[in-house]
DNA sequence: CCGTATAGTTACCTTTGGTAATAGTTATCC
DNA sequence: GGATAACTATTACCAAAGGTAACTATACGG
C-alpha cells in the first residue's frame, strides 16, 4: 500500500482546519471540543482520565481545560480525593456541545457524499487496525 | 459515519510520531521529508511549487528549505528568472531519500498487516474524495 | 512515621505554521 | 518607454499545540 501515508497525511490539514473553523464560532477548536467530548462521552473526568485517553501528557490537559474554564463551559469540583479535581460540562459546556455535535455531524455526513456504505465502512474499520497494527510496533522495538 | 473524525484524528498522532522517529535518525522530520519527497517527484522545483502542492505559505517552506540546506541534503540553484531559485537534492539528500523511502515503505506494509487488501483499497481510495468533498464544501460556503 | 506514588500545576522550551511587510525582478499596458 | 502591477523569495513577528522537568499537595503501604 505504498503511497497510504501521504493520502492519509494529506488529507490531515484540510480536516482539522475545516474542523478548527467550525468550532472556531464557539471560540474552541479541536483540542479543545476532545475535552468536551470526552466528559460528555464518560461522565465527569479527572484530568489524568482524560490525558491517558488522548494520549497526551498532563500539562497539556490542564491547559485546555483552563481555557474551557475561561469560556465557563467546563467546572472543576473537589473528588473523592482531595487530591483529584473533578472535571463536569456547565449547562454552557452542555448546550455548546449539542450544537457542535450536530455540526461536526452533518459534517461528517457532508464529506462522505458520493463515497459508497462499504467503502466507507473499509474505511472506518480500518484505521483502529492500523493504529493497532502501529502500536504493536512500537512495542517491540522497545523491547 | 459518525465518529469517522474521532477515529481518523485518533490515529494521526501515532503515525506522525512514529513517522517523526523514524525519520529523526536522518534529523528529518515528516514535514521536512514532504520537501525531499516533491523534489524527488517532480524534480527540481521552485519554492512556489512546493508551497502549492502542499497547500502551504512560502515562509513555511522557506524555513524547511533553509533546514534542509543546513542539512546539505538540497540546494538552491538560479532559475531561469532571476526571481526565481531551483531547489534541487544534493547527492546526500538523494541517498537520504532512498534510505527513508525504503523504511517508510516498510512501515506502510508492516502497519496493512492482517488488513484485508479491499479493505486497504477502499481506504486508499475514500482519502482523497473526502479531501475533495471537504474542498467543495470549503468552496460553496464562500460564494 | 517515612518513603513512595499520584493528581495537578507551573515555568520554560520546541515545532509548526500563519500574516504582514519588503526587496528585487519581470510583465503588462497605455 | 516608463509607470504600474504581478510574482519570487525573504524577514520579522506572532499563535497554537504540545513536551519536559520540577514542584506542591495529598494519599498510601509497610
Amino acid at each position: 500500500m505504498e503511497g497510504f501515508f501521504q493520502r492519509y497525511l494529506s488529507l490531515y490539514r484540510s480536516l482539522i482546519t475545516t474542523l478548527n473553523e467550525l468550532l472556531s464560532a464557539y471560540e474552541l477548536s479541536y483540542s479543545l471540543w476532545q475535552v468536551i467530548y470526552h466528559i460528555k462521552t464518560n461522565g465527569p473526568s479527572t484530568l489524568v482520565d482524560i490525558s491517558a485517553r488522548y494520549n497526551v501528557e498532563k500539562p497539556t490537559i490542564t491547559r485546555r481545560v483552563h481555557r474551557l474554564e475561561e469560556l465557563q463551559m467546563v467546572k472543576q469540583i473537589p473528588g473523592k480525593d482531595r487530591r483529584e479535581k473533578v472535571i463536569q460540562l456547565t449547562e454552557l459546556g452542555d448546550k455548546i456541545y449539542q450544537e457542535c455535535r450536530k455540526k461536526i455531524t452533518d459534517l461528517e455526513h457532508s464529506v462522505m457524499e458520493g463515497i459508497a456504505k462499504d467503502e466507507q465502512n473499509a474505511a472506518f474499520h480500518i484505521l483502529p487496525k492500523i493504529q493497532e497494527n502501529l502500536f504493536n510496533r512500537e512495542g517491540n522495538k522497545s523491547e
